[in-house]
Order: structure tokens, then C-alpha cells, then sequence
DNA sequence: AAGTGGTCTAGACCACTGA
DNA sequence: CAGTGGTCTAGACCACTTT
């Protein structure tokens, strides 16, 4: 059966979310060189290739830099709210994490049924209940991107209403343990005036469009989002590797 | 498997590529059960973590499923040239690799020197020599994408001039010993009439631009490549964790 | 030469699946 | 229950950078 109770992240995403406040703080700044991986795997009494995937996160973001034989450096970086694209966080938590004063303006909440094409998303029969979300996210009173969420209802504990959400859906579903640990994304990009609604919608209706299924550690899907991010506003980066 | 070779690639990938072979092969058919990570490991003489990062590398590409203690399965996948948007490739090849037959048309080779804005990428002076390329790919006879290349001239060998380059530019850097082992890329959407040409352009001008840095193994940065990929004719996915 | 990151191994222990 | 994948460790050896 589930232990509900290890369901701690792994120790890899625990100790850049630690580094990632070192360096926002200022414990090290920009060109400063990090401590070798052995003296962090020491500090943190965590193994070096703990400490390794640790430190690929924070360059996947764009936060740190590497050089063999060198060492590890932290880079200065520029316009754009950043984002490494293999890391699952909540698009509330990446703007706030940036400085950003986050806000998320809610469009509509409804419980309904699933259509065909959705309830195949998530490997269920049309007819499964969902609660379907339209919201925006602002970061210092900008949009900055827009949102389409589906959450499998039949996942969620009884007497959970589609109002009850409000603000990031991660902090939402976090307390009923029900945290998506995974997510499959397909990356798209989009022109369509449908998506921005509001008055503060952007005027060129270009978005990298973040399609993706979230799953929760027993492999059930328990959403479906697209994430519309507004072209410009952020820089989505990504290492390669051969 | 011990690897005795200088510059072999990274166990890992080396196995991935054995594995997709075997899967495009129809040796494992969609649905199907591979053998445990313990029986490949032992086939192919690897530890089991060089199994596991290969199968992740194949788990981003879209072509395997895990479900944790059952087992690692198959997927019958979809439309579009599939591409996981971790693994450094050629453009040609991916498409290659798909069963579509890949044609490069070259549109213009020039050596010339590099602005500022474009020597910066480089982390080199106004004035470098670089090789600007403008080409596009077509798969099956059909446009799936643009690319604008600027190679460092300054790492290429005396004697090279932009004419020698035809085709897939790894392939035309590989037998110099210049094949980038990593890419820091960014992702944008681009709806932009001015990237597309020759009577084959899509209608609608709608890209997922990846912009990224090439890196050979000592650090040093040999092309800055813009793709554009027509929206559509690819299936970027990406495995996002916690 | 010393110290750094790059790669890979062997194996331990856990959680989950399915018979 | 046996077998599978999920996680983490300890350490070996190599290539590279710096002194």
C-alpha cells in the first residue's frame, strides 16, 4: 500500500531548492565560485552524486555554470522571468521565486463532466468527473501567462467543491497529498487571440504553450494543464546533452 | 562493457541509441514489455544506472513508458516528428531517424565577420570570423524547418571555407574532432513572416524556436544555432520531475 | 602536483506491481 | 510472495584546470 507519509521530494530537488536560496540571498554572488562538489556533499552529508544532480537543476535554470576542472560558478543573468524546463514547480512559485509579487486572477471553476478527448488524457471514460480552471497569472501587476487546467475530480477526496481552489493548484492539491510528482509536456508554440481574455492581455497573442499531463507517484494523471506563457516574458531554458 | 575508446560518446547515450534501434527494428512492438533493468544491464554489460539514464533519455523521446514495479513498456506514438528536447541531435537526424526521408537545402554560406551583439555569444570580440548559414529541412519533401547557424571560424582548422559545408553540419564537424557535446538552448515561440522562404513555406509563419549555444567538450563555444521548427510538424515532449 | 568536475560501477534498501 | 523500478551511497578512475 501508499505510504502516505514518505512522500518527501527527492534529495537532489531538496538540496538545489537550498542552493537556490544561498544564491538569492546573496551568500554567493554572481562570478563567485561554489564550494567543490565533495565539500557541499560534505556540508550537506549527502553523497557527490547527489550534490551532481543538484547542480545540474540550477544550470538547467540558467543559475549556475560549470567548468570542468574549474569549478562551479554562479552566473548574472538577464531580462525574462527564468525557468529550467525539466523542473516540475508551480508557475506561481517560479514568478515568486524570481522576486516577482505574484497574482492569480481566476476566470472560471466548474465541476462537469470529462468529453471524450479529455477523459482520454487522462486514461479514464467520458463522463469522468473533472473541474475545469481558466485563470492568469501576473507577476508586478503584468500578465505574464495564462492557464488552462483539468483536475481529475475522482482522484480528489469527497466533499472537495471546484471553489474551494483558489491561487496555485500545487498548494492546493500539496496538503491532500495528492502532489503531481512528474509531469509529460509537449511544447508547442501558439498565435491565437482566443487564449488572453482580460483587459491586461497582451497585444500580440504569441505563447510558448506548455501542454502537459501531471502524474501523481502511483502513476494515476490527475491533470491536465496548458500553460500559455506570454512570448518575451519569460526565458525558458534548457541543457541539451549529448 | 568496459570503453576503451578517447572520445566515445557517454555510455548511456551510446545504449539508447542501441535501444531505439532495436525498438525501430520491431523488435520490442508498441505495448511491449522490455527485459528488467537487471537483464539489460547484464546483456549489454553496463551497470544498472547507465540502464536507467538510457531508458530516461528514451522515456523524454516519448518512445517508453515506466510503471514503477511493473516494468518498462513501448509506446505506440502519434503524429509529428517525435523529439525529446533534452537529447542533443541533429536536426537531420531526428528527422532521419523518424523514417522520413531528409533533404537540406542550403539558401546561403558566407564567411563573414561577427557583429557585436553576435560575438558576444561566442564570448569572443567584434570581429570574429564566423560561418553564417541559412538553410531549411525538409522531410518527406515537405518543409518542417528553418535554421540559421553561425559557426566560430576561429576553432575550425586553416584551409576549411564555407563552401566545404553541405548537409548536416555535425556531420561536417565530427571527422574534425569539433562534434558539440552540449547545447544551452532557450525556447521561444516566433511568428515572424521573415523566417520562412522558397515556395514550399508553411502559410501560417508560426515557430518553436529553440536558440542555442553549442559547447565543445573543452568549453569552448563553436555555433550559435537558431531552429525554427514549423508548429506541428514536431512533437517536442519533455519529462518534467519534481 | 593538487584539486576540480566527468563518468561509471556495485550494491544497498525501499516502494510498488501482479500472481 | 518474487520481481520490478526508485533512490541513494561510496568509491574508483579519468580528464581537465590551476598553481
Amino acid at each position: 500500500m501508499t505510504n502516505p507519509l514518505r512522500d518527501a521530494r527527492p534529495l537532489p530537488a531538496q538540496l538545489a531548492d537550498r542552493l537556490r536560496d544561498r544564491i538569492a540571498d546573496g551568500d554567493w554572488e554572481p562570478g563567485h565560485r561554489l564550494p567543490s562538489e565533495q565539500e557541499l556533499a560534505l556540508e550537506y552529508g549527502v553523497s557527490r552524486p547527489t550534490v551532481r544532480s543538484a547542480v545540474a537543476r540550477l544550470v538547467d535554470s540558467g543559475i549556475l555554470r560549470v567548468r570542468h576542472g574549474a569549478g562551479t560558478f554562479v552566473t548574472s543573468h538577464h531580462g525574462g522571468i527564468q525557468a529550467g524546463l525539466q523542473e516540475l514547480r508551480s508557475t506561481s512559485r517560479i514568478i515568486a521565486e524570481q522576486g516577482y509579487n505574484c497574482e492569480v486572477v481566476y476566470r472560471s471553476r466548474e465541476l462537469r463532466p470529462a468529453s471524450a478527448e479529455e477523459a482520454e488524457r487522462f486514461a479514464g471514460l467520458p463522463g469522468l468527473p473533472v473541474i475545469a480552471i481558466e485563470r492568469c497569472f501576473l507577476a508586478d501587476d503584468e500578465v505574464v501567462a495564462f492557464e488552462h487546467d483539468l483536475i481529475n475530480a475522482a482522484v480528489l477526496p469527497d466533499g472537495v467543491a471546484a471553489e474551494d481552489i483558489s491561487g496555485s493548484v500545487f498548494e492546493f492539491m500539496e496538503p491532500l497529498g495528492l502532489l503531481p510528482v512528474q509531469a509529460l509536456a509537449h511544447v508547442r508554440a501558439v498565435y491565437d487571440a482566443a487564449i488572453g481574455w482580460g483587459p491586461r492581455r497582451p497585444e500580440q497573442p504569441l505563447y510558448v504553450c506548455l501542454d502537459q499531463v501531471h502524474y501523481l507517484a502511483d502513476g494515476r494523471a490527475v491533470s491536465w494543464s496548458q500553460a500559455f506563457f506570454v512570448e518575451d516574458k519569460f526565458e525558458f531554458t534548457l541543457v541539451r546533452t549529448r
